[in-house]
Order: structure tokens, then C-alpha cells, then sequence
DNA sequence: CGATTGACTTGCATAATGCAAGCTAATAGC
DNA sequence: GCTATTAGCTTGCATTATGCAAGTCAATCG
């Protein structure tokens, strides 16, 4: 949410889902964190088709908000980076338990293999390695 | 969802959001499961102040797509009640990990005293206590 | 140097949400 | 048993969000 706006409630799930709540910005936050994709086209390329208009906004906000930081591709001077912040990191357990709820209740999602067992096995372990990841390919990027 | 609609995607996140990432079946479905609040007036007096019309619609969506369960209410035959199915229950680590978030990146959210904590020390034994004790409630209102 | 790509913006149609009022059956108070 | 209140809605309308198609413009590719 914006700075200086205020929230519908003191509820710390209300907080989230006016947060991230629409239909859009945690699909962002995925790809940013599970797919390692920083870049308005490759959003633009995931299955659920989201309009050109909706991300340039959504993006904008979720960089107004702190969940990303938008940095210069030092390969391409057209394109820009949308690297996640630890605000953005620290949604790494509930994307899992997103994708753990999924696997039991909606039998036509498509869980990708391994890493929801790998989650449950170590879920702070499985968190840390996403993030030195994540990490490392964003010092290979921004060098 | 409804069972005949096809997702925008295979993604088990995505499946998610599209089932309760509207900004209001979440927080019904909080007060469900974490406040016991089964009935039209209660999910209306919560804090958030949803707007009648739209409860309605949510409510009669929620129990379509297999989250809530309508019953008469013996005590009051004008009302209803509103149980949780699997479904719901099983969205109980989400709902713990949104809180957690919320209690690291939003410093004006309110954490419950004591739950967050007992759910670190003990996921699943947590878990099976607010399950435990919402099936007892129900057996209360429905004998 | 012409064609393509990346990252948008603009205009407009449609859908979702929000607000206020009203309505009906059941219950509570007297 | 008559009246007021409550529970659970529905309806109408304004506002906001989302979706779609097209267009812009600078950087890059061939």
C-alpha cells in the first residue's frame, strides 16, 4: 500500500491482501522469485496473459510500495530489471503454502517437480538457498 | 472457481488467486477460521466493512466452489451458518504465513497475542488445535 | 538503414466493487 | 398479539478496476 494511505483494518491478513491482493501482483512476485524473471517482457510472456497496461501499473506500484526495485539491464539499455526486495523474499513461505494448498485442493495445477518436498523437508533451508539465488544471479546481472 | 472454469493457468499459485484473491473471501474466511465466526451479521461487523451486496455474492461463491457449507441454524431459524470445509481448513498455513509477513513488513498491522508464536514452536500441532477446536464448535451448533 | 524488440501509453468497453435504500420472514419485548 | 428490531438478503446506480487493441518511441539487430 502506499505510504500515506491507511489500511481497511489493524488485521495483519488484511494488510497483506491489500498488499498483494489483486489478481496481479503476487503472479509478478512469482515469477520475480520462483522463475527468476526481472523484465517487463518476460512477465508479459507467463501463461496468464496479463495486459500491457496492468503491468506497466502494477509494476509501478509494487515498485512504490518496496516490494521491487527497478535497476538499469546493464545488457540492454532498453530494458529495465525488477529486482525483489527482502519484503518480496520474506513471501517465499507463503508462496509455498500457496502452492502446497493448491497441490492437495486443485488437482489440475501443475506442481513443479521436487520443490514443494524439498520445502516441507527444509523450509528454511529450501528459503535460504531461493534467496542466495536469487541473490547471485542479481550480482551477475547488475555487475 | 467454479467446476466447469477453466484457470487462467496450470500454476498452482495462480490457482490460488483466482479462488480467494479477490480482497474479500480471504478475510471471510479468516473470520471462519480464526475467529469462529459463522453467520452474515458476524462476517459483516468485522472491521474491513464489507458492503452487503457483496457479502452475499461471496458467500454464495465460497459455498459453490466448496470452501464454506450453509446450514440452518438451530438456534435462530432467520440465520445461517456458514461452515468450513477442508477446503478452508486447509488454508490455515497460508492464513499463518500472511500474519507473519504482515507482523516483519507492516508495522500498523495488530498480531493476535501468542498465535503466531505457538504456530512457529508447533505447525502442525497448532493446526490440528484450531481444527480440533472449530469441529467442536460445530458440533455444538449443529445438535 | 530498415525491421524488430522492449517498454510503455492511450482510448475505450466491460466487469467488479462500493453505497444507500428497500424488502421479507423470524424473533424479542411488552 | 402487536410493534419494533434483527438477520439476510436484493435492487439501482455511481465509481473503480480490469481487459483489449492500437499506437508511440528509443534502442538494437541484421
Amino acid at each position: 500500500m502506499p505510504v500515506g494511505t491507511s489500511l481497511r483494518s489493524a488485521c495483519p491478513i488484511n494488510a497483506l491482501v491489500e498488499s498483494v491482493g489483486d489478481p496481479w501482483s503476487l503472479l509478478i512476485l512469482r515469477d520475480v522469485v520462483l522463475r527468476r524473471r526481472f523484465r517487463y517482457s518476460e512477465f508479459q510472456r507467463s501463461d496468464e496473459g496479463i495486459a500491457t497496461n496492468i503491468l506497466a501499473e502494477r509494476l509501478k506500484r509494487l515498485v512504490r510500495d518496496g516490494f521491487l526495485e527497478k535497476r538499469a539491464d546493464p545488457g540492454d539499455r532498453r530494458s529495465s530489471l525488477f529486482l525483489p526486495t527482502d519484503r518480496t523474499l520474506d513471501l517465499i513461505p507463503l508462496l509455498f503454502a500457496a502452492m502446497a494448498w493448491s497441490a492437495r485442493h486443485e488437482p489440475t495445477a501443475e506442481i513443479p517437480a521436487g520443490i514443494l518436498e524439498a520445502y516441507r523437508a527444509d523450509p528454511l533451508g529450501t528459503t535460504a538457498m531461493l534467496v542466495s539465488d536469487i541473490r547471485q544471479i542479481q550480482e551477475g546481472l547488475t555487475v
